[in-house]
DNA sequence: TATTGTTATACTCTATAACTATA
DNA sequence: TATAGTTATAGAGTATAACAATA
């Protein structure tokens, strides 16, 4: 019967956290010159993909974050010019969050350059070694 | 020409992200009643593991810390009588980090309590499945 | 001069509870 | 009464610079 291991260092949540750390690190740097963190890029990136209408609890519940956190995150972006946020049609306490053509072309600018930094950063694995890290980290996302 | 996935959901980045929260919020609750937290569990198991005797310097690194931190979750460790700091022996600038008998008594423990959280949280993976995102994780962590 | 542990400080991220307006 | 967005606040995690002791 296999069992875990007790090395810290072959402890899956031990790994996870030292790369998230590294991989946001990097990314918070490669995106700092469009004035985004991954926070905000996350953020943009649900209101100017197409598709749904994301309103702002749905979208906490996307990206893993508390309802007041997005608050801060989109007045930030608002203030900017980069979302709208817009009166929800068939409920009236809601809000719902779309993309200004800015916050479009931004997004698009910072998909490249987060893109670029995933290249390099991922670039000691092979492209099945990296479909297979997505492939397990979506199935465990969808828990 | 293959290229990096656009949508957020596909980045390996941003999954990384939830899912190192997801179960690091699952190991923090997993620890509570040991009254340790992942970040206080990682520094004992360096101290309590056999083998190499870390400075903290050494220790951080390892851990992917400032040595800032160490300091202040060392303190804590030490005052609960879990790790000891030994003046290093050749060099005297240096402390060396070592677990009381206690220490590894309250680490195994610890070691088996979050080994039970991981195999929960992993369960939706098979046994190869694991064993191959361990193996990618710490190539990436081997950078 | 350079490095180790330490202190101080500020900033980011996360968690919780309470309020308001709608449902 | 329940839920959406919001506000306020506290706690955890991270980053940086500076200092004393030692190399």
């Amino acid at each position: 019967m296999p069992d875990a291991p007790t090395e810290l260092s072959d402890d899956v949540g031990f790994l996870l956290s030292r790369i998230s750390g590294d991989i946001l690190r990097d990314t918070n740097s490669a995106l700092q010159p469009l004035g985004l963190r991954a926070r905000g890029f996350s953020v943009l990136s649900c209101a100017a993909e197409a598709g749904e209408e994301y309103t702002q609890r749905a979208l906490a519940a996307r990206l893993g974050l508390d309802p007041s956190q997005v608050v801060a995150l989109l007045d930030d972006l608002v203030d900017r010019g980069l979302v709208e946020r817009r009166p929800g049609e068939q409920d009236r306490r809601t809000r719902t969050v779309v993309a200004t053509a800015q916050g479009r072309r931004l997004h698009r600018e910072a998909v490249r350059v987060v893109a670029q930094a995933r290249r390099r950063y991922l670039s000691v694995l092979s492209e099945a070694e990296v479909a297979a890290l997505r492939a397990t980290l979506t199935r465990l996302a969808e828990r």
